[in-house]
Order: C-alpha cells, then sequence, then structure tokens
DNA sequence: GCGCTAAGGTACGAGTAGTACCGTACACAG
DNA sequence: CTGTGTACGGTACTACTCGTACCTTAGCGC
C-alpha cells in the first residue's frame, strides 16, 4: 500500500502550502525545509528541484497569506483620506503577516530580484497608486494643488512610516504618529507644492525643477 | 612554556578589535564565534562570559569601525547644506562600513535595546543634530520659516533615504535620486510649513497642532 | 604562600541548509 | 499493453554554526 504520488503542479501547491503554515506558524526564522516538506508530506529533493534556496521558497510562499489590499478609502478630504491609508498600512504591518513581512524584507534585502517579487506579492504597487488617487482626488477637489501629484510626494507617508518601524523595534507605530505625519509632514509638503509658501523667492538657489521620474 | 595570559579590560578590547576585523573580513553573516574567538588568541568562553549572544558582540564591535561624523556642513543656503548632508549619508551608507550597519540593523530589527544601542555607536544623534542645525540656519537667514524647525521634518530626509535603500537592494542610490528628495520633498515641505501655502484655508479639517516630540 | 576568579582548552549537544544516492511510481510513446 | 524516462519518496550525509559544559591552570589580592 504505497501513497499515490503527486506531480507537478499539484505538488507544487501542495509545497507552497506547507511553507505558507509554516511561515505563519513560527515565521521566516522558524520555517526549516525539514519541516516545510514533512508538513507537505514530502521531502527537500522536491523542494529544491523548485527553488534554489529557502528564502526564495519563503518569498513565493508569503503570496498565499497576504490578503488582496482594499480600495482607497472616501473620506472627501485629503486629511481623513491619508489617515486612514496610513492607520490601513500601520494595521497590516503590525500585524502577524506584517511581521513576517518585515522579516522576509530584512532577509531578501541584498536580493533586489527577490525584493521585487516580493514587493509584488505585497501588493505595493497597488498601494502606491492608493497614494497617487487619493492625490488625486484632492486636486479634483480643490483641495491641494496640481503639483502635489507626484510620485515621490505620494509614497512619503509609507517612507515614513516603514521608518518609524525600523526605528522602534517590533511594537505598532502608535495613532499620534501617524497624526503627525500627516499633520506635520504630508499635509505642509502638498501645500508647499503649490506655487505660493512661506519664501517663495527667497535665498535657496533652485535650479530649474528636475522632471519626475517614478522609482 | 605557556602564554601569557590576558584579563579583563584587555582581553575584551582584543576580542572586540577581533571581532570588528572579522565583521569588516566577511561581514556580520560570516562573523562566526569561532573564528573571532581565533582571531582574539582565547576561545569562545571568554566572550559568551562578556556578552550574550553572537548579535550583541556585532553591534558593540561595530563601535570600532564607524568613523566619527564630519561637523554639519556650512553652504550658506539650505537646499545645497541638505544636498551635502544627503550625499554624505549616501556615501556612507554604501560604503561597505555601510553595508554591514544595513546587516546589523535588519538582524537587530526585533531587539529594541540592541537597535538603540547601534544607533548610539552610529552616531544617529549627532545627524538628526545636524539637521536640525541645518534647518534653524535657514530661519536665521530668513530663508526658511521658524515652523520648519521640527524634528520630524528634520528627519524626513534621512528617512527617504532609508527608503530607498530598502526598495532597491543593495547599490548606492544615485544622486539625482537625492535631489529630487531634496527640490521635490524637503524644500517644498519646509516652504509648506510657512503659514502662507496653497489653500491654507480650504477644505482639509486640520485640527489644532499637535505638540512636537523627538523620537 | 593561598584561594578565588577568570582564563584557556576541548569537547559536545542540538539544529539547519543543502546534497547525494537509490529504488520506484507515474506519464506518455510506440 | 509494454517499454522508457522523468521526477518523486526515502534516507542518509556533509558541513557548519551557536551556545554550553567541564576541567585545568594562570593571575591577582590578601
Amino acid at each position: 500500500m504505497t501513497a499515490r504520488r503527486r506531480r507537478g503542479e499539484e505538488l507544487e501547491r501542495a509545497i507552497l502550502r506547507a511553507a505558507a503554515e509554516e511561515l505563519s506558524a513560527s515565521g521566516y526564522a522558524g520555517m526549516t525545509m525539514d519541516r516545510v516538506a514533512r508538513r507537505a508530506g514530502t521531502n527537500k529533493n522536491a523542494i529544491y528541484r523548485r527553488w534554489p534556496n529557502r528564502l526564495a521558497l519563503a518569498v513565493d510562499a508569503y503570496a498565499h497569506l497576504a490578503e488582496e489590499p482594499a480600495p482607497p478609502p472616501a473620506a472627501g478630504n485629503l486629511r481623513d483620506e491619508a489617515l486612514a491609508l496610513l492607520r490601513r498600512a500601520n494595521a497590516t504591518w503590525s500585524s502577524p503577516t506584517g511581521a513576517i513581512l518585515r522579516e522576509l524584507l530584512a532577509a531578501a534585502s541584498d536580493e533586489p530580484e527577490l525584493l521585487d517579487r516580493l514587493r509584488d506579492r505585497a501588493g505595493a504597487g497597488r498601494l502606491n497608486a492608493a497614494w497617487v488617487e487619493v492625490l488625486e482626488r484632492a486636486v479634483a477637489r480643490g483641495e491641494a494643488p496640481p503639483a502635489a501629484v507626484h510620485p515621490r510626494v505620494a509614497a512619503v507617508p509609507m517612507m515614513l512610516l516603514r521608518g518609524e518601524y525600523a526605528l522602534r523595534g517590533v511594537p505598532s507605530v502608535p495613532d499620534e504618529v501617524l497624526v503627525e505625519i500627516v499633520d506635520e509632514v504630508f499635509l505642509p509638503l502638498v501645500r508647499g507644492r503649490g506655487a505660493g509658501g512661506w519664501g517663495a523667492t527667497s535665498g535657496s538657489s533652485r535650479p530649474g525643477a528636475p522632471s519626475a521620474s517614478a522609482p
């Protein structure tokens, strides 16, 4: 009585699923190849035939954990929409899944290709698009100058949030910090990109504006 | 003929030095306790009597690698001083020493205490102070509104630079990106914190300004 | 000189990534 | 239906690492 022998896609799915389960049970640090193999009902050979190393497997498996991001909020004003987006991101990052994502990001920090795949699986593209959309709606409402729509501006709040996570250790970022990021940085920045602003004609020798380029 | 036996501080310095050498020779990943012990001419016992684990040793050893940060530049205008500071940081981060620092930051990301020690050894405090100083001088020159002096504002460019490193893999951040950070984010932000600015009286329901608090 | 502390030496436990080898089930061709 | 190749399952193994245990011996203060 030999058990049925899976092959190809079926086996691959079983491995990915087992890896995802190990990942959420023990984190990346605790995800060992032996245990993934055992949980998938196979052996390490089948894994190493498909992925070159543990990290690559974990990055692919992470896709099974991340849920689809919700559409951008529609609060009706820039501040509240930015805050909503930021709070949602904070919740995601501080969740168990977010902890795994941070673990993987750290582990993949010297492998650009895996980093890319990981960002895909984490839906970073859609998140960025959401920020741009929020800015565009603010412009349409007359709440912000058209120049505020700029990929680097849109990325600022998330970058600062990431920075807070890097600065602190593990725990989630308190809400006051999110409010401060929005009120002390994001909104002044958006405002400042209107042609007016303080000292628009004063000292700082700013040459012709460089053209925008998405990262 | 038994060799002389070092004790106390002398031995501790020898261990730290050996660890620092291993660190710069092979990075944190390649710094094994056995090799540190051998290089220091001692054994692992002497190390584990002083540090609880490999990471703690590496964090302390890192101090022997990081050089003192130079005083903030005095270019005479905000843009050039900010750019100088940012370029210097970029050079540091992309240097071999910077690579080790990033490795350690990633490894210590879930141990707030080590993270703190590491930031001390890396001179993050003085760097932050330099940004505040640059802002203060800009205000004194009449180049920026007094409200621009805010710890969170001062931290923005470094946060964005960090973000670029996290986004990309290893290589250094191109200079255009630094220029863009300054021109598209930092300067507009500083400008926007002048009371004026675009749509100062428009929609966004911004309540009383929260008080500043240093991170 | 004596004794306590801490050093040196060595060995070991426990755990992990990744590799090698072999027999066999499964898919597919003829 | 039979032969053949691929890839799966099982198991063992290499190489390496952190961290600990244990014992002997050298310094240092008294």
